[in-house]
DNA sequence: GTGAAAGCGCTAACAA
DNA sequence: TTGTTAGCGCTTTCAC
């Protein structure tokens, strides 16, 4: 049944059966409820293909995401698209499992898809794939490039705020020595979070010794290998800063496999905030990214780039904040 | 840019240019060359509404998911995702937070976007949506109900595999009491879950005290408060069985928050086998749910249910299997 | 206030 | 082997 059946039944024209559907207010009442009947008796389901073609617009978005396994990305994705049925809109998602060769396909797909635009949180990003979007007027929305342009916005992270909270919140339980146990090396995103993390420590009058950054992969797997060697260091910080929650998750394992634990031998932080923080032993301190935020702010840009595609992309900022828990605790008196 | 532009520019129709991206084979080697040298120059993206109006056709599924914040449903996604970008096939996702209320939408936008079918992993499911989805001819596969139709496929879990050796193991470390945590109530896949359980605890030979048959809600919450609950009992089971990984680890922890601990004091079994139950302390003994294989199932019963409109859905069956790690052991010796 | 008709970009039947 | 053309279902001028 398509819209030509639906105006023969009610005895109008496909044109009036349009701009009923569509709420147009030059069609008379009487008109418009018979339609309406109509339209309800059959259950009437618009294909959205003919519109998509004829109007040029799909009202849906595309969402790339690294990795499902991280918590991080399912409570985004959670908000992201609770806001995008919010407002009538569909999401097509596709991941890239890290790998930055999939995502010329991905973006391909999304452009035949006609989407309105693509919201992308992976961080291993090649230039190509961005400039085929550019070239063919799919807004991109990216996360901590902090770079813009013509159809091109990003939302960076404030680390700082975090960070500062969190080093004071060390300095104040008499920490001195504090190391960081960084994500995948090569991740522009990496190198902001490290960065942050030296600048927080010099800001807070703390020495950052080179020795004490370690490289994680954004994963338990990564943590856990980086704290299982720094235990069998001799000169070892009192407290960790992980890139993110998963890598301070698998700090946590290791300290306990090694017969110690967090708060009493050594303070962890972690850096995101997801929900399994609070479920922890102990539940960890940690730094908030707020998720739904993050989501409100891709959702926002997507929307505004894509209703005007020559005002040029912006960068949008977000902080971060420290959450107290249990996984934090004064230094131990060691030698 | 469309075929026409491409036609034009190579000296062909428009034609002859859908046949090269189609990979006809009556086309000429050299004028097929010719395009597809077009085509690269000018980096040509086909329109996909236009295909989907003309064929029908979208090539794209719908995955409805309840919860992201479960790791199971996160880490199918992961398969099935993969599964169709191995096809050429998209992915929309909606989210119903459990709510039935939300399904009626969400089938009505998929059905808008001309998906091919849909993966149904919601289980809270009334029987009209369903209905529109057979009415306008969309293949529907589900999860665990045990109903097949025109068009309508189900994956059924065996529960008795994975239960019955669950049981053994535990009779095997002499357990006799054993309880069951469920999830939430009111589902016909808590109920498949429960009677399961019953049913494997009476070919062992036990008897499933109903006095040790609790309710949970799937999350990490419910599997706490039951084990919570029954901890203020006199008379306890030794060992127990939850319906899904997070009522166990929710379980688990409501044990540690009373200063007891597994294997020690109870003997916990999980369900689905989650990546979490690798890393939790004590490692999850737990009946794997395989996701990939459930995911493959998925996809298989929508492809031949979009090729094949007219044939009868099918039951698929899945088997479930024990894991054993550390959260059983023998019983205690108690009075 | 309503209808007729063109056209969005693609594909497939038919013609050449 | 290639081109012409109709039409998928919708929206939107332009006439009436």
């Amino acid at each position: 049944m398509d819209m030509r059946g639906i105006a023969k039944i009610a005895g109008v024209s496909s044109a009036t059966v349009s701009r009923v559907i569509n709420g147009s207010n030059l069609v008379r009442p009487e008109t418009a409820e018979r339609v309406r009947r109509v339209l309800d008796e059959t259950r009437f389901v618009p294909n959205g293909s003919a519109t998509t073609l004829k109007y040029g617009r799909s009202s849906s978005y595309g969402l790339i995401i690294p990795d499902m396994t991280n918590p991080f990305f399912s409570e985004f994705i959670r908000s992201f698209e609770g806001i995008l049925v919010a407002r009538r809109q569909d999401m097509f998602m596709a991941l890239t499992d890290h790998r930055a060769s999939r995502m010329k396909d991905t973006i391909h797909r999304m452009l035949v898809r006609q989407v309105d635009g693509v919201a992308l949180l992976a961080s291993e990003i090649e230039t190509e794939p961005i400039e085929t979007l550019i070239r063919n007027r799919v807004p991109l929305v990216t996360m901590d490039r902090r770079l813009a342009g013509q159809g091109l916005s990003d939302i960076s992270i404030n680390y700082s705020t975090g960070l500062n909270e969190a080093i004071e919140h060390l300095k104040s339980l008499r920490h001195q020595k504090i190391g960081y146990i960084g994500g995948s090396s090569g991740l522009t995103i990496s190198d902001h979070r490290i960065q942050a993390f030296v600048k927080a420590m010099e800001r807070a009058g703390l020495k950052a010794d080179p020795k004490f950054l370690l490289v994680g992969n954004y994963r338990i797997s990564g943590g856990e290998a980086a704290m299982a060697e720094l235990l069998t260091r001799k000169d070892r910080p009192t407290a960790l800063i992980a890139a993110n929650d998963l890598t301070a998750i698998g700090a946590l394992r290791a300290l306990h496999r090694a017969g110690l634990s967090a708060p009493q031998d050594y303070s962890i932080i972690g850096f995101d905030d997801i929900e399994l923080c609070d479920v922890l032993d102990p539940p960890l301190t940690t730094i908030r990214l707020p998720r739904h935020e993050l989501a409100e702010k891709f959702a926002t840009a997507l929307e505004s780039s894509a209703k005007e595609p020559h005002a040029p992309g912006k960068i949008y900022n977000i902080k971060t904040s420290l959450v107290l828990r249990t996984s934090t605790g004064p230094a131990p008196k060691r030698k």
